[in-house]
DNA sequence: ATAATAATAGTCAATATTGGTCAAAGTTGA
DNA sequence: TCAACTTTGACCAATATTGACTATTATTAT
């Protein structure tokens, strides 16, 4: 597809290991060197694909033996899953941000293609840059995705 | 047919690729320096020729590596009922007809029970209220069905 | 023990690399 | 002529890359 950026190649070769294991532990530097990256470009990589909404967890140690442990955020049913995305979503989210929380549901099996689709279609930019606010299309964007999210948890 | 104009022939040209792929990725400045146009006319060519109505998805990312994604949608066969509730939509939509809409949805089959709440979840005035402003509450809903209602064009 | 040093990872801001928006100006055809 | 469509470019926004500086932890020397 379209890894034509190394944060890409990175991320994907990081979710392909962790697509086996449970959780993964590296070393920032030997990921760097083997990618020809400077360190803290890791740290880039971490910061915006592994967050709690892509439904990963990261810990770090610095010093001697030091690491970063990835883990995929382990929830014990779809209720765990609903109330820790309407968490995430808070009062403000972005367009982006949005997205990455119904990619969790669609990879949850929480809904499926089409449902996903309709939901991107209601907090699309597109609909809610009427407002010409920024900060009150995200909060709008929250409303209604939380309203989904509430929908998704009640029913049956 | 002669294309007199330039976004006419980067239109016949995207759609031969897309002729025999699902979808292409362009980088912008590659098809702009290639027919020797300013950047923003591929926008401009896009915008005008690959909506949503007429069966196309875009999508893109800007930054190193960024691109356009072009995709080719099936649209179902028989769509004049979204086209009337389309207009009947319109520029602004009360909460009430709002369902009523939804229900028309539900009654053709195009939608599904679930699909249904989903999109009455979206709608809700508690979740578009907080504008506090019944004009843009309106005219916020009817940009979110519109929205919808051109996806649901989508065949699978 | 304590201090110095080495070995990690984190933060942040500058820079680079894309695509997006909008309105002015140009073109065309009824 | 006039309205719709096209072309252009200045300015904006998002994302990625880099490196200098900082913070933390482990190991070693005194």
């Amino acid at each position: 597809m379209h890894e034509k950026n190394i944060s890409d190649i990175i991320e994907k070769y990081l979710k392909q290991i962790l697509s086996n294991d449970e959780h993964i532990e590296i070393r920032r530097s030997e990921i760097a060197n083997h990618f020809h990256v400077v360190p803290s470009q890791i740290n880039y990589v971490i910061k915006t694909r592994f967050t709690i909404p892509n439904g990963y967890l990261v810990e770090s140690k610095r010093g001697g033996g030091g690491y970063i442990k990835i883990a995929k955020v382990k929830l014990l049913d779809n209720i765990d899953i609903l109330d820790t995305l309407i968490e995430a979503v808070g009062n403000h989210i972005s367009n982006k941000d949005g997205k990455t929380i119904v990619q969790t549901l669609f990879n949850n099996h929480l809904v499926n293609r089409k449902e996903a689709n309709i939901i991107l279609s209601a907090i699309d930019k597109r609909s809610l840059c009427i407002m010409n606010n920024k900060q009150l299309e995200d909060q709008c964007r929250s409303r209604i995705l939380i309203s989904i999210l509430n929908h998704l948890r009640f029913a049956d």
